[in-house]
DNA sequence: GAGTGATTTGACCAAATGGTCAAGATGCAA
DNA sequence: TTGCATCTTGACCATTTGGTCAAATCACTC
């Protein structure tokens, strides 16, 4: 029997894990998304992953199956967090407020966990061979509810006719492409978004394209 | 003596390379495109670029000399059409019109060329072990050129003020995004850039909102 | 059509790598 | 302390893969 799955010494932990399951499930996770976003799939090495882990591959080994396993894991980690912000949008709120929250939340995810930008652009970029039911139902499933909430703030007049969808896609390219391209960005300008500066002025920048572009006056008057 | 640099036979052809030599190294580049594309560098292999190209991976190796040598010729062979657009950008044009254009070409070439994209994306993520330089030179230098000529047209009040490094960065990942991701844009949309319909609207939707973001009118009145 | 260099290939090699396994080390309950 | 399950590891294996090489074939010149 598995120790994965049947265990007699300490359980009754979250998810049925013991202490040092936890901790070493996570390490491994941690390492894992580092080696993945910087090399892809193909090009990380469970070695690698395993050292960084600072344990041994067959020990990495114990606590996944295999390479892709991890992988799987790595992604499942990330994608809950990764779609939050949208989420986020409010029917209710006001559209220019909403949108700003969302690329502000959208660009201060670039910032602070690119790796994981990466990795999901690497996975998509090659097909999305892991997560393509998880696009076709989940993920289509929220844009089209966001979506709704957009076209009916058209609807009622409060913003320019725009198609909803290409605009969500808008604003992922714009705060992705920070994240996915930063060396990119600091070749060109010397700094990228780890830089609170150049994030500022990135996320000032951006927000007031998109929401210019939509017919929101932006930044708000007063203050 | 290495064919490649000294031939005998029917040479004085373009580039020094003879007929087929010619035809081969074409071959091995496109199939080298479609292979790194989808599968990035290291899950590329020179067996199946070979199988591809329609030869042995010993007649490939023959032609370039390594893995990474038909890498970077592809690259190569990729970028200059790739930057192309951007050199379009006139100073002495009408700042919609112009803008507008850029969108458009950048747009086509991720639908007519998004392997392209892919290859350069996928580069660029891994940290441009191989293009940083040219990043750091050439690209350098054409954004310093074309952000002074958006700062001219702010200056002469043509447009809203707006950081022209950012208004770059803005249409390239607008536009690489749809060849980039579109898996994704294909799982949410069911369709996606090689629809000419698509295409057409996305342009229309992304110029729209790009050049309304900067303050210009568009569509342009009348007609 | 003979000769020469260009082109093509299969056999082969060495290194890297994902994964297995048996044995040893460790932690926990009694 | 003892016993048992969990945890950890080094040795090992099979496969993949980038690259070499000598030999065979082809294309062109004379």
């Amino acid at each position: 029997m598995t120790s994965l799955t049947g265990q007699t010494q300490e359980n009754s932990k979250p998810g049925g894990l013991s202490r040092i399951q936890e901790k070493n499930r996570n390490l491994i996770l941690d390492a894992a998304l580092s080696e993945f976003s910087r090399k892809g799939f193909s090009g990380a090495t469970v070695e690698r992953i395993a050292a960084e882990a600072g344990m041994s591959k067959s020990n990495l080994l114990y606590y996944f199956s295999s390479k892709e396993a991890i992988y799987n894991a790595t992604l499942a980690h990330i994608l809950e967090v990764w779609l939050a912000p949208l989420k986020t949008l409010n029917q209710d709120g006001d559209p220019a407020q909403e949108l700003a929250a969302y690329i502000c939340q959208k660009m201060e995810m670039s910032a602070n966990f690119p790796e994981a930008s990466r990795l999901f652009a690497n996975e998509v970029m090659q097909g999305a061979p892991q997560i393509l039911p998880i696009l076709q139902t989940d993920l289509k499933r929220l844009v089209a509810e966001k979506s709704l909430v957009i076209e009916n703030w058209i609807e009622a007049g409060k913003m320019r006719r725009v198609d909803p969808v290409h605009l969500i896609f808008t604003i992922w390219a714009t705060t992705q492409h920070y994240a996915d391209f930063s060396v990119q960005i600091r070749a060109l300008t010397g700094r990228d978004l780890s830089d609170p500066e150049f994030l500022q002025e990135t996320e000032t920048s951006v927000t007031a394209l998109i929401l210019n572009g939509v017919g929101l006056s932006w930044p708000p008057e007063g203050e």
